[in-house]
DNA sequence: TGCTGGACCTGAAGA
DNA sequence: GTCTTCAGGTCCAGC
Protein backbone atom coordinates (compact mmCIF):
# COMPACT_ATOMS: atom_id res chain seq x y z
CA UNK A 1 0.00 0.00 0.00
CA UNK A 2 1.43 3.51 -0.71
CA UNK A 3 1.82 6.00 1.63
CA UNK A 4 -0.50 8.25 -0.40
CA UNK A 5 -3.56 5.32 0.79
CA UNK A 6 -1.97 5.32 4.64
CA UNK A 7 -2.95 9.16 4.36
CA UNK A 8 -6.10 9.48 2.59
CA UNK A 9 -8.79 11.17 4.42
CA UNK A 10 -7.49 11.46 7.88
CA UNK A 11 -9.15 14.22 8.81
CA UNK A 12 -12.31 12.87 7.05
CA UNK A 13 -14.13 12.38 10.61
CA UNK A 14 -12.69 15.18 12.30
CA UNK A 15 -13.51 18.40 9.91
CA UNK A 16 -17.54 19.16 9.23
CA UNK A 17 -17.93 18.36 5.44
CA UNK A 18 -19.71 20.08 3.15
CA UNK A 19 -22.13 17.73 1.63
CA UNK A 20 -21.29 18.25 -1.86
CA UNK A 21 -18.16 17.08 -1.26
CA UNK A 22 -16.73 13.49 -1.34
CA UNK A 23 -13.18 13.58 0.19
CA UNK A 24 -11.66 15.60 2.83
CA UNK A 25 -12.21 18.85 0.73
CA UNK A 26 -11.62 21.11 3.14
CA UNK A 27 -7.63 20.59 3.32
CA UNK A 28 -7.71 21.51 -0.48
CA UNK A 29 -5.85 24.90 -1.14
CA UNK A 30 -5.86 26.90 -4.19
CA UNK A 31 -2.72 27.00 -6.06
CA UNK A 32 -3.62 28.88 -9.07
CA UNK A 33 -6.59 28.95 -11.97
CA UNK A 34 -6.45 29.89 -15.68
CA UNK A 35 -8.95 31.22 -17.86
CA UNK A 36 -8.78 28.73 -21.36
CA UNK A 37 -7.79 30.34 -24.40
CA UNK A 38 -8.77 28.94 -28.15
CA UNK A 39 -6.61 26.85 -27.91
CA UNK A 40 -6.24 25.36 -24.84
CA UNK A 41 -9.68 23.73 -25.78
CA UNK A 42 -8.85 23.09 -28.95
CA UNK A 43 -7.11 21.27 -31.27
CA UNK A 44 -3.47 21.20 -30.01
CA UNK A 45 -4.70 18.74 -27.05
CA UNK A 46 -2.92 20.58 -24.88
CA UNK A 47 -3.04 23.36 -21.99
CA UNK A 48 -0.41 25.61 -21.43
CA UNK A 49 0.26 26.49 -17.42
CA UNK A 50 1.33 29.47 -17.12
CA UNK A 51 5.03 29.89 -16.49
CA UNK A 52 4.92 31.61 -12.96
CA UNK A 53 2.61 29.07 -11.54
CA UNK A 54 4.27 25.80 -12.92
CA UNK A 55 7.69 26.52 -11.78
CA UNK A 56 5.98 27.66 -8.17
CA UNK A 57 3.53 24.64 -7.90
CA UNK A 58 4.50 21.77 -10.31
CA UNK A 59 7.80 21.64 -10.40
CA UNK A 60 9.32 19.43 -13.33
CA UNK A 61 12.49 18.91 -11.51
CA UNK A 62 11.77 17.35 -8.73
CA UNK A 63 14.35 18.74 -6.16
CA UNK A 64 17.02 17.00 -7.77
CA UNK A 65 18.77 15.06 -10.24
CA UNK A 66 15.26 13.35 -10.97
CA UNK A 67 15.47 12.17 -14.88
CA UNK A 68 11.47 12.74 -15.53
CA UNK A 69 11.72 15.95 -15.98
CA UNK A 70 13.40 15.91 -19.64
CA UNK A 71 10.68 13.99 -20.91
CA UNK A 72 8.14 15.04 -18.64
CA UNK A 73 5.75 13.11 -15.94
CA UNK A 74 2.70 11.82 -15.56
CA UNK A 75 0.44 14.09 -12.53
CA UNK A 76 -2.65 12.55 -11.68
CA UNK A 77 -5.12 15.13 -10.36
CA UNK A 78 -8.85 14.54 -8.54
CA UNK A 79 -11.99 15.99 -10.31
CA UNK A 80 -15.05 16.96 -7.91
CA UNK A 81 -16.44 13.62 -8.59
CA UNK A 82 -13.56 11.73 -7.11
CA UNK A 83 -12.59 10.53 -10.75
CA UNK A 84 -9.14 10.59 -11.36
CA UNK A 85 -7.63 12.33 -14.32
CA UNK A 86 -3.85 11.58 -15.66
CA UNK A 87 -2.16 14.49 -17.83
CA UNK A 88 1.23 14.36 -19.27
CA UNK A 89 3.11 17.06 -17.67
CA UNK A 90 6.09 18.72 -19.86
CA UNK A 91 8.40 21.35 -20.59
CA UNK A 92 8.56 22.76 -24.59
CA UNK A 93 12.10 24.01 -24.98
CA UNK A 94 11.13 25.45 -28.18
CA UNK A 95 8.33 27.43 -27.11
CA UNK A 96 9.95 28.14 -23.19
CA UNK A 97 6.38 26.64 -21.92
CA UNK A 98 5.28 24.25 -19.45
CA UNK A 99 2.18 21.97 -20.50
CA UNK A 100 -0.42 19.79 -19.62
CA UNK A 101 -1.11 17.24 -23.23
CA UNK A 102 -2.03 13.59 -23.07
CA UNK A 103 -5.28 13.21 -21.26
CA UNK A 104 -6.17 17.04 -21.27
CA UNK A 105 -8.17 16.71 -24.42
CA UNK A 106 -10.15 13.97 -23.28
CA UNK A 107 -10.80 16.34 -19.50
CA UNK A 108 -11.92 19.27 -22.04
CA UNK A 109 -14.56 16.85 -23.76
CA UNK A 110 -15.77 15.28 -20.65
CA UNK A 111 -16.51 18.80 -19.09
CA UNK A 112 -17.43 20.49 -22.08
CA UNK A 113 -14.46 23.54 -21.68
CA UNK A 114 -15.14 26.32 -23.65
CA UNK A 115 -12.47 29.06 -24.05
CA UNK A 116 -13.38 31.29 -21.81
CA UNK A 117 -13.96 29.15 -19.06
CA UNK A 118 -11.80 28.65 -16.02
CA UNK A 119 -10.08 25.41 -14.63
CA UNK A 120 -8.27 25.47 -11.22
CA UNK A 121 -5.62 23.40 -9.59
CA UNK A 122 -5.55 22.56 -6.18
CA UNK A 123 -3.77 20.30 -3.73
CA UNK A 124 -4.08 18.83 -0.43
CA UNK A 125 -3.51 20.78 2.82
CA UNK A 126 -1.00 18.38 4.18
CA UNK A 127 -0.37 16.10 1.33
CA UNK A 128 1.35 17.83 -1.49
CA UNK A 129 1.39 14.71 -2.95
CA UNK A 130 -2.40 14.86 -3.44
CA UNK A 131 -3.63 17.57 -6.75
CA UNK A 132 -6.68 18.25 -7.59
CA UNK A 133 -8.70 19.74 -10.66
CA UNK A 134 -11.42 21.79 -11.06
CA UNK A 135 -13.58 24.22 -13.48
CA UNK A 136 -15.92 26.44 -13.96
CA UNK A 137 -17.97 28.13 -16.69
CA UNK A 138 -17.01 31.82 -17.73
CA UNK A 139 -18.36 34.40 -15.78
CA UNK A 140 -19.29 32.20 -12.97
CA UNK A 141 -18.21 33.04 -9.45
CA UNK A 142 -15.75 30.80 -8.11
CA UNK A 143 -18.60 29.71 -5.62
CA UNK A 144 -21.25 28.09 -7.73
CA UNK A 145 -19.34 24.97 -8.45
CA UNK A 146 -19.19 23.07 -5.43
CA UNK A 147 -15.07 22.46 -5.20
CA UNK A 148 -14.22 26.37 -5.38
CA UNK A 149 -17.08 26.70 -3.26
CA UNK A 150 -15.42 24.54 -0.84
CA UNK A 151 -12.08 26.04 -1.95
CA UNK A 152 -13.25 29.27 -0.31
CA UNK A 153 -14.50 27.87 2.48
CA UNK A 154 -11.06 26.12 3.36
CA UNK A 155 -9.32 29.38 2.42
CA UNK A 156 -11.24 30.71 5.58
CA UNK A 157 -10.95 28.11 7.39
CA UNK A 158 -7.25 28.81 7.15
CA UNK A 159 -5.48 29.28 10.51
CA UNK A 160 -2.11 31.62 10.32
CA UNK A 161 -0.06 28.71 11.90
CA UNK A 162 -1.07 26.60 8.43
CA UNK A 163 -0.31 29.67 6.17
CA UNK A 164 2.99 28.99 6.97
CA UNK A 165 2.87 25.57 4.91
CA UNK A 166 1.51 27.51 1.53
CA UNK A 167 5.01 27.83 0.12
CA UNK A 168 6.39 26.37 -3.06
CA UNK A 169 6.02 22.52 -3.30
CA UNK A 170 10.35 22.70 -3.45
CA UNK A 171 10.53 24.82 -0.23
CA UNK A 172 9.42 22.08 2.10
CA UNK A 173 10.05 18.73 0.30
CA UNK A 174 13.36 17.18 -0.17
CA UNK A 175 15.41 16.02 -3.00
CA UNK A 176 14.42 12.50 -1.52
CA UNK A 177 10.61 12.89 -1.90
CA UNK A 178 9.21 11.50 -5.17
CA UNK A 179 7.12 13.67 -6.70
CA UNK A 180 3.24 13.72 -6.40
CA UNK A 181 1.31 10.77 -7.82
CA UNK A 182 3.43 9.53 -10.40
CA UNK A 183 2.04 6.26 -11.72
CA UNK A 184 0.25 6.27 -8.85
CA UNK A 185 -3.49 5.05 -9.39
CA UNK A 186 -6.08 6.43 -6.97
CA UNK A 187 -9.45 4.13 -5.73
CA UNK A 188 -11.81 5.88 -8.29
CA UNK A 189 -14.07 7.31 -5.74
CA UNK A 190 -13.40 8.91 -1.86
CA UNK A 191 -10.80 7.26 0.40
CA UNK A 192 -11.57 4.85 2.98
CA UNK A 193 -8.30 4.47 4.63
CA UNK A 194 -8.30 6.61 8.11
CA UNK A 195 -5.04 5.54 9.40
CA UNK A 196 -3.33 8.88 10.28
CA UNK A 197 0.27 9.05 9.66
CA UNK A 198 0.45 12.49 9.65
CA UNK A 199 0.08 13.74 12.84
CA UNK A 200 0.78 17.42 14.47
CA UNK A 201 2.76 16.93 17.57
CA UNK A 202 3.72 20.29 18.67
CA UNK A 203 2.76 23.87 17.49
CA UNK A 204 5.79 23.88 15.19
CA UNK A 205 6.26 20.44 14.01
CA UNK A 206 4.02 18.16 11.71
CA UNK A 207 5.44 14.65 11.31
CA UNK A 208 4.08 14.24 7.70
CA UNK A 209 5.50 10.67 6.15
CA UNK A 210 7.80 9.76 8.18
CA UNK A 211 9.65 13.92 7.82
CA UNK A 212 9.40 15.76 10.64
CA UNK A 213 8.71 19.15 8.74
CA UNK A 214 9.18 22.69 10.73
CA UNK A 215 6.57 25.11 10.33
CA UNK A 216 8.12 28.46 10.67
CA UNK A 217 6.22 31.33 11.87
CA UNK A 218 8.21 33.30 9.83
CA UNK A 219 7.45 32.50 6.63
CA UNK A 220 5.15 34.93 5.86
CA UNK A 221 3.51 34.46 1.85
CA UNK A 222 0.18 34.96 0.90
CA UNK A 223 -2.11 31.70 -0.28
CA UNK A 224 -1.00 30.62 -3.72
CA UNK A 225 -4.52 31.72 -5.13
CA UNK A 226 -6.69 33.84 -2.87
CA UNK A 227 -8.57 36.12 -5.47
CA UNK A 228 -8.23 33.80 -8.08
CA UNK A 229 -6.00 34.22 -11.58
CA UNK A 230 -6.35 37.69 -12.70
CA UNK A 231 -6.15 36.44 -16.22
CA UNK A 232 -5.16 38.54 -18.87
CA UNK A 233 -6.90 35.97 -21.59
CA UNK A 234 -10.75 36.49 -21.27
CA UNK A 235 -12.73 35.60 -24.09
CA UNK A 236 -15.91 36.57 -24.99
CA UNK B 1 39.75 26.46 -33.39
CA UNK B 2 37.84 24.51 -36.40
CA UNK B 3 39.28 23.13 -39.48
CA UNK B 4 37.18 25.96 -41.48
CA UNK B 5 38.95 28.60 -39.59
CA UNK B 6 41.98 27.30 -40.67
CA UNK B 7 40.75 27.25 -44.56
CA UNK B 8 39.14 30.06 -44.82
CA UNK B 9 40.19 32.48 -47.62
CA UNK B 10 42.96 31.39 -48.57
CA UNK B 11 43.24 32.16 -52.01
CA UNK B 12 42.04 35.64 -50.53
CA UNK B 13 45.31 37.32 -51.88
CA UNK B 14 45.87 35.69 -55.21
CA UNK B 15 42.31 36.13 -56.61
CA UNK B 16 41.24 39.16 -58.40
CA UNK B 17 38.07 39.80 -56.42
CA UNK B 18 35.21 41.69 -57.30
CA UNK B 19 34.63 45.23 -55.77
CA UNK B 20 31.56 44.09 -54.66
CA UNK B 21 32.39 41.20 -52.81
CA UNK B 22 33.52 40.67 -49.13
CA UNK B 23 34.72 37.05 -49.45
CA UNK B 24 36.64 35.39 -51.50
CA UNK B 25 33.39 34.86 -53.84
CA UNK B 26 35.69 34.29 -56.72
CA UNK B 27 35.73 30.65 -55.39
CA UNK B 28 31.92 30.39 -55.12
CA UNK B 29 30.51 28.33 -57.31
CA UNK B 30 26.41 27.85 -57.71
CA UNK B 31 25.11 24.73 -56.49
CA UNK B 32 21.36 25.66 -57.96
CA UNK B 33 18.43 28.14 -57.33
CA UNK B 34 14.76 28.27 -56.84
CA UNK B 35 12.05 30.98 -58.01
CA UNK B 36 10.27 31.65 -54.98
CA UNK B 37 6.04 30.14 -54.29
CA UNK B 38 3.68 31.77 -52.48
CA UNK B 39 4.43 29.67 -50.06
CA UNK B 40 8.31 29.89 -49.71
CA UNK B 41 7.62 33.19 -48.94
CA UNK B 42 4.42 33.02 -46.92
CA UNK B 43 3.33 31.99 -43.66
CA UNK B 44 4.43 28.49 -43.64
CA UNK B 45 7.69 29.54 -42.98
CA UNK B 46 9.97 27.06 -44.86
CA UNK B 47 11.78 27.18 -48.64
CA UNK B 48 11.32 23.89 -50.19
CA UNK B 49 14.54 22.62 -52.02
CA UNK B 50 13.55 20.39 -54.83
CA UNK B 51 14.64 17.00 -54.18
CA UNK B 52 17.29 16.51 -56.92
CA UNK B 53 19.16 19.77 -55.53
CA UNK B 54 18.75 18.17 -51.86
CA UNK B 55 20.08 15.11 -52.77
CA UNK B 56 22.99 16.19 -54.67
CA UNK B 57 24.12 19.15 -52.60
CA UNK B 58 23.01 19.21 -49.16
CA UNK B 59 22.50 15.58 -48.36
CA UNK B 60 20.95 14.95 -45.20
CA UNK B 61 22.31 11.27 -44.31
CA UNK B 62 25.97 12.63 -43.96
CA UNK B 63 27.39 9.82 -45.77
CA UNK B 64 26.98 7.36 -42.78
CA UNK B 65 25.44 6.46 -39.75
CA UNK B 66 25.16 10.19 -38.74
CA UNK B 67 22.38 10.99 -35.80
CA UNK B 68 21.75 14.18 -37.11
CA UNK B 69 19.50 13.17 -40.35
CA UNK B 70 16.53 12.06 -38.00
CA UNK B 71 15.84 15.55 -36.70
CA UNK B 72 17.52 17.48 -39.46
CA UNK B 73 20.80 19.46 -39.33
CA UNK B 74 21.57 23.47 -38.76
CA UNK B 75 22.82 24.66 -42.19
CA UNK B 76 24.93 28.05 -41.51
CA UNK B 77 24.81 30.29 -44.99
CA UNK B 78 26.57 33.10 -45.66
CA UNK B 79 24.79 36.13 -47.24
CA UNK B 80 25.54 38.83 -49.64
CA UNK B 81 27.30 41.50 -46.93
CA UNK B 82 28.89 37.73 -44.81
CA UNK B 83 26.03 37.41 -42.42
CA UNK B 84 25.53 34.11 -41.47
CA UNK B 85 22.09 32.72 -41.42
CA UNK B 86 21.28 29.47 -40.08
CA UNK B 87 18.20 27.59 -41.34
CA UNK B 88 17.04 23.93 -40.23
CA UNK B 89 17.40 21.79 -42.49
CA UNK B 90 15.10 18.33 -42.79
CA UNK B 91 13.01 15.75 -44.69
CA UNK B 92 9.75 15.96 -44.52
CA UNK B 93 8.26 12.35 -44.95
CA UNK B 94 4.82 13.26 -45.37
CA UNK B 95 5.66 15.42 -48.71
CA UNK B 96 8.72 13.38 -49.18
CA UNK B 97 10.14 16.86 -49.54
CA UNK B 98 13.31 18.84 -48.40
CA UNK B 99 12.64 21.97 -46.47
CA UNK B 100 14.74 24.84 -44.93
CA UNK B 101 12.33 25.64 -41.86
CA UNK B 102 13.66 27.66 -38.96
CA UNK B 103 14.99 30.81 -39.77
CA UNK B 104 13.80 30.76 -43.09
CA UNK B 105 10.96 33.40 -42.66
CA UNK B 106 13.48 35.69 -40.93
CA UNK B 107 15.79 35.64 -44.20
CA UNK B 108 12.58 35.94 -45.81
CA UNK B 109 11.51 39.06 -44.41
CA UNK B 110 15.19 40.84 -44.09
CA UNK B 111 15.32 40.22 -47.60
CA UNK B 112 11.66 41.12 -48.75
CA UNK B 113 11.16 38.42 -50.61
CA UNK B 114 8.13 38.06 -53.09
CA UNK B 115 6.69 35.40 -54.83
CA UNK B 116 8.85 34.57 -57.81
CA UNK B 117 11.97 36.51 -56.48
CA UNK B 118 14.99 33.98 -56.91
CA UNK B 119 17.20 32.56 -53.86
CA UNK B 120 20.55 31.06 -54.95
CA UNK B 121 22.89 28.55 -52.88
CA UNK B 122 26.85 28.35 -53.66
CA UNK B 123 29.85 26.48 -51.83
CA UNK B 124 33.24 27.48 -51.89
CA UNK B 125 35.20 25.90 -54.70
CA UNK B 126 37.43 24.08 -52.38
CA UNK B 127 35.57 23.96 -48.66
CA UNK B 128 32.52 22.53 -49.47
CA UNK B 129 31.52 23.17 -45.54
CA UNK B 130 31.20 26.74 -46.64
CA UNK B 131 27.68 27.56 -48.21
CA UNK B 132 26.28 30.96 -49.78
CA UNK B 133 23.14 32.13 -50.34
CA UNK B 134 22.04 35.05 -52.23
CA UNK B 135 18.87 36.19 -53.69
CA UNK B 136 17.38 38.47 -57.07
CA UNK B 137 14.37 40.48 -57.61
CA UNK B 138 12.10 38.20 -60.14
CA UNK B 139 12.59 39.22 -63.60
CA UNK B 140 16.13 40.07 -63.66
CA UNK B 141 19.60 38.50 -64.80
CA UNK B 142 21.80 37.05 -62.33
CA UNK B 143 24.25 39.75 -63.43
CA UNK B 144 22.70 42.64 -61.45
CA UNK B 145 22.71 41.10 -58.37
CA UNK B 146 26.50 41.13 -56.84
CA UNK B 147 27.31 37.99 -55.85
CA UNK B 148 25.12 36.24 -58.56
CA UNK B 149 27.11 38.09 -61.22
CA UNK B 150 30.49 37.14 -59.72
CA UNK B 151 29.17 33.19 -59.39
CA UNK B 152 29.12 34.05 -63.16
CA UNK B 153 32.63 35.41 -63.42
CA UNK B 154 33.54 31.86 -61.44
CA UNK B 155 31.50 30.24 -63.22
CA UNK B 156 33.72 31.43 -66.52
CA UNK B 157 37.37 30.84 -64.74
CA UNK B 158 36.55 27.84 -64.27
CA UNK B 159 39.14 25.44 -65.60
CA UNK B 160 38.64 22.00 -66.35
CA UNK B 161 41.15 20.56 -63.79
CA UNK B 162 38.84 22.45 -61.16
CA UNK B 163 35.75 20.85 -62.61
CA UNK B 164 36.62 17.67 -61.50
CA UNK B 165 35.94 19.01 -57.96
CA UNK B 166 32.22 20.34 -58.99
CA UNK B 167 30.87 16.92 -58.06
CA UNK B 168 28.21 16.12 -55.48
CA UNK B 169 29.45 16.45 -51.90
CA UNK B 170 29.05 12.95 -50.67
CA UNK B 171 31.47 11.64 -53.61
CA UNK B 172 34.58 13.75 -52.25
CA UNK B 173 33.80 13.49 -48.77
CA UNK B 174 34.08 10.68 -46.12
CA UNK B 175 31.58 9.33 -43.46
CA UNK B 176 34.31 10.66 -41.21
CA UNK B 177 34.11 14.30 -41.56
CA UNK B 178 31.18 16.17 -39.75
CA UNK B 179 29.01 17.84 -41.72
CA UNK B 180 29.51 21.44 -43.17
CA UNK B 181 28.22 24.10 -40.53
CA UNK B 182 26.37 22.56 -38.08
CA UNK B 183 26.54 24.47 -34.52
CA UNK B 184 29.70 26.45 -36.06
CA UNK B 185 29.77 30.25 -35.87
CA UNK B 186 31.73 32.17 -38.26
CA UNK B 187 32.07 35.66 -37.73
CA UNK B 188 29.71 38.46 -38.95
CA UNK B 189 32.17 39.66 -41.71
CA UNK B 190 34.70 38.35 -43.97
CA UNK B 191 37.44 35.91 -42.72
CA UNK B 192 41.24 36.49 -41.94
CA UNK B 193 42.77 33.60 -41.99
CA UNK B 194 45.22 32.85 -44.28
CA UNK B 195 47.01 29.73 -43.05
CA UNK B 196 46.72 27.39 -46.09
CA UNK B 197 45.45 24.27 -45.34
CA UNK B 198 44.33 23.27 -49.35
CA UNK B 199 47.43 22.76 -51.25
CA UNK B 200 47.14 21.74 -55.08
CA UNK B 201 50.29 18.90 -54.82
CA UNK B 202 49.83 18.03 -58.17
CA UNK B 203 47.72 18.13 -61.45
CA UNK B 204 45.66 15.16 -59.82
CA UNK B 205 45.95 15.56 -56.29
CA UNK B 206 44.90 18.32 -53.67
CA UNK B 207 45.46 17.37 -50.42
CA UNK B 208 41.83 19.25 -48.68
CA UNK B 209 41.33 18.95 -44.59
CA UNK B 210 44.45 16.89 -44.53
CA UNK B 211 42.86 14.27 -47.24
CA UNK B 212 44.21 13.58 -50.52
CA UNK B 213 41.64 13.87 -53.50
CA UNK B 214 42.16 12.08 -56.38
CA UNK B 215 40.77 14.50 -59.52
CA UNK B 216 40.46 11.97 -61.83
CA UNK B 217 40.10 13.65 -65.66
CA UNK B 218 37.98 11.05 -66.59
CA UNK B 219 35.41 12.45 -63.84
CA UNK B 220 33.10 14.53 -66.82
CA UNK B 221 30.01 16.22 -64.84
CA UNK B 222 28.59 19.68 -65.76
CA UNK B 223 28.83 22.43 -63.10
CA UNK B 224 25.61 22.53 -61.07
CA UNK B 225 23.82 24.94 -62.11
CA UNK B 226 25.57 26.04 -65.33
CA UNK B 227 22.40 28.07 -66.30
CA UNK B 228 20.25 28.81 -63.60
CA UNK B 229 17.60 26.70 -61.96
CA UNK B 230 14.75 25.68 -65.09
CA UNK B 231 11.81 26.41 -62.77
CA UNK B 232 8.60 24.89 -62.72
CA UNK B 233 7.67 27.04 -60.54
CA UNK B 234 7.49 30.76 -62.06
CA UNK B 235 4.88 32.65 -60.68
CA UNK B 236 3.75 36.09 -62.92
C1' DT C 1 -7.65 5.55 -42.33
C1' DG C 2 -8.27 9.51 -38.64
C1' DC C 3 -7.03 11.02 -34.21
C1' DT C 4 -3.90 11.76 -30.34
C1' DG C 5 -0.10 13.49 -28.66
C1' DG C 6 5.05 14.58 -28.75
C1' DA C 7 8.26 17.80 -30.27
C1' DC C 8 9.07 21.69 -32.74
C1' DC C 9 8.39 26.77 -34.40
C1' DT C 10 6.87 31.68 -34.89
C1' DG C 11 4.63 36.05 -34.24
C1' DA C 12 2.56 39.20 -31.22
C1' DA C 13 2.61 41.43 -27.18
C1' DG C 14 4.31 42.90 -23.07
C1' DA C 15 8.09 43.65 -19.70
C1' DG D 1 15.99 48.49 -28.24
C1' DT D 2 16.09 43.32 -26.40
C1' DC D 3 14.16 39.52 -23.97
C1' DT D 4 10.42 36.53 -22.35
C1' DT D 5 6.06 34.58 -22.58
C1' DC D 6 2.57 32.09 -24.75
C1' DA D 7 -1.25 31.53 -28.17
C1' DG D 8 -1.60 29.46 -32.20
C1' DG D 9 0.47 26.87 -35.28
C1' DT D 10 3.61 22.95 -37.83
C1' DC D 11 5.00 17.98 -38.86
C1' DC D 12 4.78 13.31 -37.88
C1' DA D 13 5.06 8.70 -35.19
C1' DG D 14 2.09 5.67 -33.17
C1' DC D 15 -2.13 3.63 -32.42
Amino acid sequence: MSVDNYSRDIYHNTVSMNHHQNDAVAYRESLFEKSLTPSDVGKLNRLVIPKQYAEKYLPLNNGGGDMTAEKGMLLSFEDESGKSWKFRYSYWNSSQSYVLTKGWSKYVKDKHLDAGDVVFFQRHRFDFHRLFIGWRRRGEASYPSAVSAVSQEVHVNTTAYWSGLTTPYRQVHTSTSSYPNIHQEYSQYGAVAETPTVVARSSRTVRLFGVNLECHGDVVEPPPCPDGYNGQHIYY
